[in-house]
DNA sequence: GCTACCCGTGCC
DNA sequence: GGCACGGGTAGC
């Protein structure tokens, strides 16, 4: 059994992800309750994010602990919310998840940040790397890692939970050291020896592997090793390149330790300086995390998302490269143009197999900025108006839970032409392309078929599993 | 005393 | 073996 030489050995952790299996849904839910509450004193903001955990569907009988856990624990991982004043409030990250629900960018930035000494783990602990001198970014050296092993050796480098613990999170020589990452490789290859599998010791590297599978960096084979997803190479570049904007905790204590240096403070009084230095810094961490990126950095490229290997073998899925291969002219664009691209195609589709050939010419998209209250104009087989408001989502993993906001003009328009007003849901992910139709939201609401709240608009939620608004895509 | 990450334990 | 509940407990 490999075990890290005892000098070199320093166990890394972050706070442990709760609903692991569900974490999109759960993701989506807690960023748009979030942004529902808005900014409010602190201790009703808790009681209001408490009150929305409770209704998640399976925490009803929680105890107050675990509905306790949820909230500080997600956000002391993801940074969802932010002090202000004496108000609590969501973050940026928070609201663009909540209004673009692009998962797999939101998974993106996520690992482009973490980093080790980071805000998500308690002063002292932190404290405790800024003493060990740990300086890491996990996203980035693995990446590199992988990168540089196919370029050397021409392979298709793999790296399992196991190895990331033993040979990169866990030894200083990576996360203080600074070994370089061809070097790490040649030693997890080399190796040929049995690790520690056991639960917990593998948790924290593991999560993070899967965390970047959520942003579609790496992919996991059923072998349980994860490889770079060549259909990402553009955004993996942007992990290996020095970052843009860095967080870092040794050059933000420079002037402390001087200070430190120049006095004989006790080490009691060393550390309750450098405590209360670490607490100041939390709210800049949580800023910093937020920093909003340029959307060409970031923003999912959907086509890199469907046409990743797959990580099931199911077959009856729909081909959708076939589809993207269609809507290619869309491929820069955000998730959002993406989705108006193919339900034009959809559009189409559907009037041609309705012998409507005549009907064709009319389906348009609408850009924005006329801000008629819906993406696409398109036409009913009688020949009768459709209009279609667009929503997209994008995740790794399907999911099942979905909602989606619409502006007060969106609502209004639908107001006024009810039946005529077609939400379009569209889900993609790397298994599927999923669309739900809902028509005349604002009926459907009065009826209880969906669920709707006020905020600067609707927010809108329908349970994709027993709401029965499926439809097959038409490309 | 209370809060919020930490993580043992037991379920699936 | 993976995962989450909810008790543990350090620090405020």
């Amino acid at each position: 059994m490999y075990k890290v030489p005892d000098q070199f050995y320093f166990r890394l952790h972050h706070p442990r992800p709760r609903f692991k299996s569900n974490i999109e849904n759960v993701l989506i839910y807690m960023a748009s309750e979030i942004v529902q509450i808005g900014s409010k004193p602190k201790a009703e903001f808790k009681q209001r994010l408490n009150d929305s955990i409770r209704m998640f569907p399976g925490n009803l009988n929680s105890t107050q602990k675990t509905i306790d856990n949820w909230r500080t624990e997600i956000d002391a991982l993801f940074a969802l919310i932010q002090e202000n004043d004496q108000n609590l409030e969501p973050t940026y990250r928070a609201v663009d998840l909540a209004e673009n629900q692009d998962l797999v960018k939101f998974f993106k930035v996520f690992c482009y940040y973490f980093q080790y000494p980071g805000g998500f783990v308690k002063n002292h602990v932190n404290l405790e790397l800024i003493n060990a001198r740990i300086n890491f970014k996990p996203a980035q050296y693995i990446l590199t890692m992988l990168f540089e092993a196919e370029q050397k050796y021409g392979i298709r480098a793999g790296v399992t939970k196991a190895e990331v613990t033993h040979c990169i999170f866990n030894d200083l020589r990576v996360t203080r050291d600074h070994r370089p990452p061809l070097d790490t490789w040649d030693l997890i290859s080399s190796h040929g020896v049995e690790y520690d599998w056991t639960g917990d010791v593998i948790r924290y590297a593991g999560d993070f592997l899967d965390y970047l599978v959520q942003a579609n960096l790496l992919i996991r084979r059923p072998n349980q090793k994860y490889y770079l997803n060549k259909a990402e190479g553009a955004a993996i570049q942007r992990f290996i390149k020095p970052y843009e904007n860095d967080f870092n905790y040794y050059n933000k204590i420079e002037s402390l330790i001087r200070e430190i240096d120049g006095n004989a403070f006790s080490e009691d009084e060393i550390k309750r300086l450098m405590l209360s230095k670490i607490t100041d810094l939390e709210n800049e961490w949580i800023r910093y995390f937020n920093t909003p990126l340029s959307d060409e950095f970031f923003d999912t490229d959907v086509i890199s998302l469907v046409t990743s290997e797959s990580t099931n073998d199911s077959t009856d899925t729909i081909d959708l490269s076939v589809i993207l291969e269609e809507i290619a002219d869309y491929s820069t664009g955000n998730i959002g143009s993406v989705g108006e691209a193919i339900i034009v195609k959809h559009e189409v589709k559907r009037l041609e197999l309705g012998g409507r050939l005549d009907l064709k010419h009319l389906v348009k998209f609408i850009p924005t900025h006329f801000a008629m209250g819906y993406d696409i104009s398109s036409r009913e087989l009688d020949g009768g108006i459709r209009n279609i408001e667009v929503k997209t989502t994008t995740s790794s993993r399907e999911i099942h839970f979905t909602r989606f906001h619409l502006t007060p003009n969106e609502w209004a328009v639908a107001e006024s032409y009810q039946d005529r007003y077609y939400v379009y849901r569209l889900m993609i992910s790397k298994e599927s392309i999923k669309l739900y139709i809902l028509q005349n939201p604002v009926r459907l609401y009065k009826e209880d078929r969906i669920k709707a709240l006020p905020r600067d608009g609707m927010d809108v939620t329908f349970d994709s599993k027993s709401s029965g608004f499926v439809e097959e895509l038409l490309v």
